[in-house]
DNA sequence: GTGCGAATACTCGGATACCGCGTGTCCGAGTAAGTGAGG
DNA sequence: CCTCACTTACTCGGACACGCGGTATCCGAGTATTCGCAC
């Protein structure tokens, strides 16, 4: 149930690249030495993204990572998705169908798990919720909360 | 993110302990049997519940495990839990205190990190869903949509 | 016949191995910039 | 002085080890039953 700690990593770092001038890609070394991170398993995150189709990746001597779309089109359950999967937390293994209960009183078989459908939808509640906050949104939260924060953080990127 | 099979195992194993008659404990043994599954790592699983305080376990001779409480006090968020243990999904590392972004720009570092905040939201979406579910309403569905399934459960426990 | 006690068989409970997936790392393919010579 | 092609250095990209947490299992602690015996 644990969320891999590459999830972390990627909102940071969209956040990050969210703050580059347009245009401009960021290599995945200075997004490492930014955060502290092993810069070879963070390419293997960015990669997953860029997959994804949330980020645009140039090779080549000035090459590096960028947004590939406005920050305001961006969910959190886009990163999530990307990084662990689209596969539901909860998947039915369907127990009912073995041992002796299924043998002993098959009738209910057919309809579809109840606690599939449940879980289902809690689930869905999460995603709503992650689909709902725009990373435009989480940097106007930090612009509020700690108005320093991004303006440092552009300057630094400009200062390759 | 996967959610263990214990879980499931769990929600089942509730179910079919809720059709028990009241005061008559069901031992591990059989409830694998009833579901296929490996009685050793059940047991276990259902240790975990008894931990949490939602089964009474009786040891002994006509020993075994029954709710600790009616059904309708039951939600799927004491099951998962008491199995997947209360720690949150999203567990922030705090990578911006690490790095050139903190010695850099330490600003924002005594702020609770916004990513956290907005995750933590999102899971708590998830929470209250799972909470509102109690397993009594769970077996009312099941009643709605399987009407045979939950009396002949019955049926098979008291052929003990 | 009845009460008591020890043996017993069955249960839960925690300590112990196994394995798959996330974590971390490496080297190769590809590209654009830089550089030098030739026209 | 301009153009072009080669070299080069730097980037991303996928293939390769390692470690930890979930999965699965076993044997020991504890208890109600039950059988035998003494009264």
């Amino acid at each position: 149930m644990k969320i891999s700690t590459g999830v972390e990593w990627m909102v940071h770092a969209c956040i990050t690249l969210a703050c580059a001038p347009p245009g401009t890609p960021v290599r995945a070394g200075r997004l490492a030495d930014f955060h502290g991170l092993p810069k070879a398993y963070l390419t293997k995150q960015l990669q997953a993204l860029v997959r994804f189709g949330i980020l645009h990746s140039v090779p080549g001597v000035h090459g590096g990572f960028s947004l590939a779309r406005p920050s305001s089109e961006i969910t959190l359950m886009d990163i999530v998705a990307a990084v662990e999967g689209r596969a539901d937390m909860f998947q039915c293994t369907q127990i009912r169908k073995g041992g002796v209960g299924a043998t002993f009183g098959t009738t209910g078989t057919n309809v579809p798990c109840t606690v599939q459908n449940e879980m289902a939808k809690a689930e869905l509640a999460w995603r709503k919720a992650l689909a709902s906050r725009t990373l435009a949104a989480i940097l106007d939260e930090i612009a509020k909360d700690a108005p320093t924060v991004l303006p440092v953080t552009r300057k630094w990127l400009e200062n390759a």
